[in-house]
DNA sequence: GCCCAGGTGAAGT
DNA sequence: ACTTCACATGGG
């Protein structure tokens, strides 16, 4: 556990102490999907959490939060960025596993691992499946927008922009298959429509996910039709906190090649096996 | 036109 | 268990 931190610098909360921190990275790496630059020339995203309007920017090594805040906003914070977890620490044992692990942290130090909403981690990332990265997140801006609450802003200056929740899964239970599609979900459209009856009518308990073990919670969400092996671990780990999970996408499966089997084809069980059994809890950051 | 993009489900060996 | 293919959609 790492001490972070908390004080108040006038409207804004600065958290410090959370050294080696990249917000940039952090944000911009591909697990998240709903935070837009904001910042000119510095450091400074704004993005839907919780059905709230988070600003946050970097100074030095701090994370802050701009204001108007409130006990709320500071402990949302907190704990989407799980801010108590110790990457430092993190950071010099997956140094100790592997060369190339500290080659990767040289490269791009201080990436964070979020706590996102699950139902909205789930929906993006069955959108996910072979579908780029810009499209992933149009749909989910899209589903927003069509589907979730306008926030009300409560800031003056820059009432220009709107701000939309992440729907519930009893907002998407009731929509039909044709306006899913309006949101470019498209082969995804029905299994997100089923997922979200599933969880609205109370059939799967999704928070609860999070209390199971690693191999139960990841057969249970495989159950859902779009959810396979690397959405399930994606949601273990950017939602639940299951920093064992390692999910293989196309990107991974060739740097795992290249590193640790001569480049040669290998099924993805074997890749599977091979990342749990050298990274073991830290896969996920691994 | 053709291939690829944070894969997955279903059908066929 | 392993292999193959379709799947919407958009960009290069």
């Amino acid at each position: 556990m790492a001490e972070v931190v908390v004080e108040s610098t006038g409207d804004d909360v600065r958290f410090s102490k959370i050294a080696p921190f990249s917000l940039k990275d952090t944000l911009m790496c591909g697990q998240a999907f709903r935070w837009q630059s904001t910042g000119n020339d510095v450091c400074a995203y704004t993005g839907v959490v919780r059905g709230k309007v988070l600003r946050v920017r970097q100074e030095g090594e701090c994370l802050i939060l701009e204001g108007p805040t409130n006990e709320d906003s500071v402990a949302m914070t907190r704990d989407y960025f799980a801010l108590d977890v110790d990457l430092g620490e993190i950071e010099r044992r997956l140094r100790e596993i592997d060369p190339a692990l500290g080659t990767a942290i040289d490269f791009a130090p201080g990436i964070r691992l979020l706590r996102q909403d699950p139902w909205e981690a789930m929906v993006t990332f069955i959108i996910s499946a072979r579908n780029s990265i810009p499209l992933i997140r149009r749909s989910v801006e899209l589903l927003a927008e069509k589907y979730g609450d306008p926030i009300p802003e409560g800031r003056n200056g820059d009432a220009c922009e709107a701000y939309f929740a992440f729907p519930s899964p009893e907002m998407l239970a009731g929509a039909d298959i044709e306006g899913l599609l309006q949101c470019r979900t498209g082969f995804k459209a029905p299994y997100i429509s089923e997922a979200a009856e599933r969880i609205a009518s109370g059939e799967f308990d999704l928070a609860g996910v999070g209390d199971l073990e690693y191999a139960e919670a990841k057969s249970r969400l495989m159950e859902f039709r779009g959810i396979g092996n690397k959405v399930a671990d994606c949601i273990l780990l950017f939602a639940f906190g299951f920093y064992g999970a390692f999910p293989i996408d196309v990107w991974v499966t060739r740097i795992m090649r290249y590193f640790f089997f001569d480049s040669k084809k290998v099924p993805l069980r074997v890749i599977s096996e091979f990342a749990h059994e050298k990274f073991g809890d830290l896969a996920g950051y691994a």
